[in-house]
Formats: C-alpha cells, sequence, structure tokens
DNA sequence: CTTCCTCTTTAGCCTTTTCAAAACTTTCAT
DNA sequence: ATGAAAGTTTTGAAAAGGCTAAAGAGGAAG
C-alpha cells in the first residue's frame, strides 16, 4: 500500500500535468506544490520511480505512469468525494471543507468510499465543480470559459472554482459566487482591471479583479457561443 | 500534535490500564497490544515518558500521567463515535466496524467529531455497548454482569461485548447476539462448560461455551439481583 | 545459594521522509 | 562565448518507528 505521502505526490503531480500538458512536470513546481525543499522532492521523485508511479528524466520532470495516473485518479476520487460528503451529509460550509478532506482521503476504504458515493447520490461533481473521477478512473469533461472571457451582456452559471484558498473560497462564498450561481456581465472596466456582474437571484452586484475572474469558469447560459479566448485543455 | 502511532499506544494502555489497575502495565502487554516486539515498546514508552504521556519505571510497567489519559479519552471518543457513526449513518454492519474505525479515528477533525456526534443523536454506548467518554472526557459506568455468572431463569439484556475480534463478532451477530438483544438463561450444562439461552423476540436457542459467555456483559432485566460474582471494575 | 527461564532492555541497523547547504547544469543575455 | 541567475541534484544529518539479536535482571526451583 502506498504511504499517504505518495499518494499526496502522485494526486498533486496529476494535476499539475494536466496544466504543463505535453512538457513534463518541473522539480521546482512539485517541491512548491508539497510544500518541501527541492532536494526533497528530488528524493521522493526517485522512489516513486523506483516503484513504477513516474518516469523521472533528471534535470527535465516527471509524467506519471499509467499506474501513477491509476492511483492519482483514486486519490482525486476520494478526495472530491469526501468534499461532496462534508458537506451534503455532515453539514459543512463548501468553503471550509478542504483541509478535513486532505486528512480524511487517505483513511477512507473502498467500502467507505462507496456508502458515501450512495448517500451523496453519485454526484458527477464536487462542491468546487471539480469532476468527480469514476470508480473506473473516467473524469467527465465540460468546456468551460474563465468569466475573464465573457462578453458583457452574457448570462452564465457559475461552474467550478479553480483556486482551492481558504481566503479566495469565502471570499466567494460571501459573494454569492458558488457553482450554480447564475449571473449576467454588466459591465467591463479595463481601466480598473475588472469586471462587474449582477447575480440573477439576488440582484446582487459584485465588482471582480481580472486576477479573480480568471479562476471563476462558467458556462454560457444562452446560445451566444461567442469565442473569445481558449479556456480549455 | 501526536502521531497515530503515539495515539495507538496511548489508547491502548489506557484500556489496559483499567484492566490490570493497580498494577502498572507491563512491557510485554504493550508490545503484543501494539503488535511489536518488546523492544519496540520500550523505546516508544520512552519517548511517550519523555513527552510527559506516561510514567515509566524500567523493568515494571507504564502508567498514564492525567495527560496521557486526556489523550486516549479523546481517542476512545472518536474510535467510539465513529464506529456508531459507520453503523447508523454509512449503513456498515456492527460486526464489520473496527478496522475502518481503527483508520478512521486518527483522521477525523473535533469538526467532524461534533457533526458525528449530531447526526448519531448523542450516542452513550458505541454499537459494542462500549461506553463512549463525553467531549469533557467522562465515561459513563453501568453496573454489568458477564453472562457466565446468570442463574438459570434469569431474564437480562445484552449489553455489551467485550471481545472485539471480527470473528467473534459475526459469530455473535449471526447468533443474533448483540447489544439491546433479550433473553432468558434456559441451561447450564456443566459437564460441557456451556450455556443455553433463548431469546426473547426470535425464540431462538443459543448454546455458549464458557469462554464465549465470559465476554458478553449482560443487564439484569427483572428484580432477580441475585450477585454471583463481580464483573465490573 | 546457584541455576534456569522469562521478561526487559540495549545495541546496532534499516526505511521513510525531511532539511540545510554545497555542488552542479542549463539557459540567457550581453 | 561567457558568466551570472535559476533550477536541480548531492551530501550529510536527523526524527520516527520498526526489527534482530545479544545481554541483563529477577524470581522460582532445586
Amino acid at each position: 500500500m502506498p504511504t499517504s505521502t505518495v499518494e499526496n505526490y502522485v494526486k498533486n503531480i496529476y494535476t499539475e500535468q494536466l496544466a504543463s500538458h505535453p512538457r513534463p512536470v518541473p522539480m521546482g513546481r512539485i517541491a512548491s506544490l508539497l510544500n518541501v525543499v527541492p532536494g526533497t522532492a528530488t528524493t521522493m521523485v526517485k522512489s516513486l520511480a523506483a516503484s513504477g508511479l513516474v518516469t523521472y528524466k533528471p534535470r527535465v520532470g516527471v509524467h506519471l505512469t499509467e499506474r501513477g495516473e491509476k492511483l492519482a485518479l483514486t486519490m482525486l476520487r476520494k478526495h472530491r468525494l469526501v468534499e461532496v460528503f462534508l458537506v451534503k451529509i455532515m453539514g459543512y460550509d463548501w468553503s471550509e471543507i478542504h483541509d478535513d478532506a486532505e486528512r480524511l482521503e487517505h483513511a477512507v476504504s473502498e467500502k467507505m468510499l462507496d456508502s458515501m458515493d450512495r448517500l451523496c447520490g453519485y454526484p458527477e461533481f464536487d462542491p468546487h465543480g471539480d469532476p468527480i473521477p469514476s470508480a473506473s478512473g473516467k473524469v467527465a469533461i465540460r468546456s468551460l470559459r474563465s468569466l475573464n472571457t465573457c462578453t458583457v451582456g452574457a448570462l452564465v452559471v457559475v461552474a467550478r472554482l479553480l483556486n482551492q484558498e481558504t481566503t479566495f473560497l469565502q471570499f466567494a462564498n460571501a459573494q454569492g459566487l458558488k457553482p450554480g450561481t447564475h449571473l449576467t456581465i454588466t459591465q467591463r472596466i479595463p481601466s480598473a482591471d475588472a469586471l462587474s456582474l449582477k447575480l440573477e437571484n439576488t440582484g446582487q452586484v459584485v465588482v471582480l479583479g481580472s486576477k479573480v475572474a480568471e479562476s471563476i469558469l462558467v458556462e454560457d447560459l444562452e446560445g451566444h457561443h461567442q469565442p473569445l479566448a481558449d479556456a480549455d485543455r
């Protein structure tokens, strides 16, 4: 059985690999994701390579092997299912689930996972809008766009929050911006690098910096479909 | 924060201390409870003593300090509350909760524990009938007697199973012997060292060896109250 | 009062995971 | 092309837990 340290390395390499795509994941990235000094990452990655979870090219970077990817998907499934469970069953607020999920994901058995899945109604997405891999390792793909790429006047629904930091999540939560929220882009203020939105249900107006808007992914609600940039992978 | 290894040592020393009472817990006992060689137990106990969780007299044994006892009660509370949770919320059978509880107890936060407590209706006993320490560390005391000490004809209710082994639990479960089961002692067969019982609700007759009967604690249902031996602490 | 036998401790090693600091490689700009 | 900056790897050490094997202590039994 892999230790929880190994599980964390593999999970983080997986999500990073999605972003850095054909290029391998560099050591520095791994070190900072896992909050260790670079030397530690080198040592660990060599041992991951020795157990056949990654391929490692010195001074270049890391790629998950098939086995590594499978383990990563299992961990992602556990993590995200635990998150849903904490919100739907345990009564957590969706902005405060991350830390507990991070610990629990290493302690839940397959049996426990099945129970959680059933109790939550076999969800496809976690409370941040991240897709939950199926037991067989399949991940639902949606074509979402960043709020940043939307034209003024567009009616969209929030689908996914990319930034998992507690402070960001609490901010988004306080503004009423969570997956499922319908909103219209009312104004773009280039001088302030900002975006103004109106929430459909409450009518509340929210102004966001483009940095924030970038990590909020939405889905178009009307037949607009004007492509401004690529926000997918 | 204590590691889960430390948590396990302290928890096991606590329950063992209840049994060996005024005498300190010997090293050999600790080693076998934790499935390690004696030398390992010695090393760990010395480090527990250094962190102020136990007092250790070489070649004699170990006693929990106040701090150690507090930690032990916290772990016992976590373990037993998790067990209730697995049965009442997650749909586990009460005979198969031990292993998962053993892993989860080290991963649940205070917040999670509170949620579980609320969801389960603030239970006082776990599915085996073991008392759940309160958040402040108080343990409910019941005066129970072993099934072995009951007279023929007595009507009793099963209150607690002392043996936590899966095989024993599955056997008890299959026989319908779980906390809450009402039964009458119908016969005592000294030649076979056995005891015959009739379950009140199903009418099923069960024959137990005295070894098994010893680890089943019951509560008298009628005003019989004939003390045969001591089964408390 | 020795001699065993049992239990406990010591000693020496191993594995994981981490850190700090030194020693490279690459890359990039001049 | 060269020399510094940036990113990586090595080296040496430490903490936590565990094991094996040898050595010690103490009580029971002759």
